[in-house]
DNA sequence: AATCTTTATCGTAATATTGCAATATTAAAT
DNA sequence: ATTTAATATTGCAATATTACGATAAAGATT
């Protein structure tokens, strides 16, 4: 086989898993630090800070698209690519649920 | 190729996207949210809850267990699943840290 | 218009992941 | 000691991912 059976699971364990899975990669973790770190929208420049050649790049800034994690305007020549903060704010919200959770049942564990 | 360039990024990103991937996967959130669900550490049951063949169950539960996601104590005949919570507090705080650096950002953006 | 710059796409090789049947392992129960 | 029950491992097929060279597309520059 090799396709994951997303039909079994619940949308919102297919959504969290969609997110996460878009990040499962050092470059993408990268990508998102690096439009952290300039604290702004970037237009073009992403290819030259990653050590990955621009197929490569331009790739996995597809692959964050998708997921929906970045959204990227077409400016003229160049890319303007920003964070979604609604989806990073929904994984945000996932983790400090679970945390909460974790917490809550810490009588009932190990 | 298609294995992961680790070697050109940090420690930190590497770590987050081990992490990540290693959740990216909606039978793996669907086994934290499990175990979150019964509110306990669970010793076997896991491979009843979820829609896949036993093989491939233990095969998910190994991976999470890789990345450091859950614990598993053997308990005689079954083991024991547990979330570890330093590592989910770690997911939880890189978030957090995430939206508040879009939030002092935002003026700078579209 | 010709060229440059930036980004995307195609094609392809290497490797990884997903899933399961068959089998092994190990401890509990009979 | 045998059988049963719970997990793990092995082996394998199907598919996905990662990476990059070559090339295409499209706006900017000269």
């Amino acid at each position: 086989m090799g396709a994951t059976k997303t039909d079994h699971f619940t949308d919102k364990q297919n959504e969290i898993a969609i997110l996460t899975k878009a990040l499962g990669h050092p470059a993408r973790i990268a990508i998102i630090e690096y439009l952290l770190k300039v604290n702004a929208c970037i237009c073009g420049e992403i290819v030259n800070v990653l050590p990955l050649a621009q197929p490569t790049v331009s790739q996995h800034l597809k692959e964050l698209k998708n997921a929906g994690i970045i959204k990227g305007d077409v400016e003229g020549n160049t890319v303007c690519y920003c964070i979604n903060e609604k989806v990073i704010n929904k994984l945000q919200t996932y983790f400090t649920d679970v945390v909460v959770k974790i917490e809550t049942s810490k009588k009932n564990c190990c």
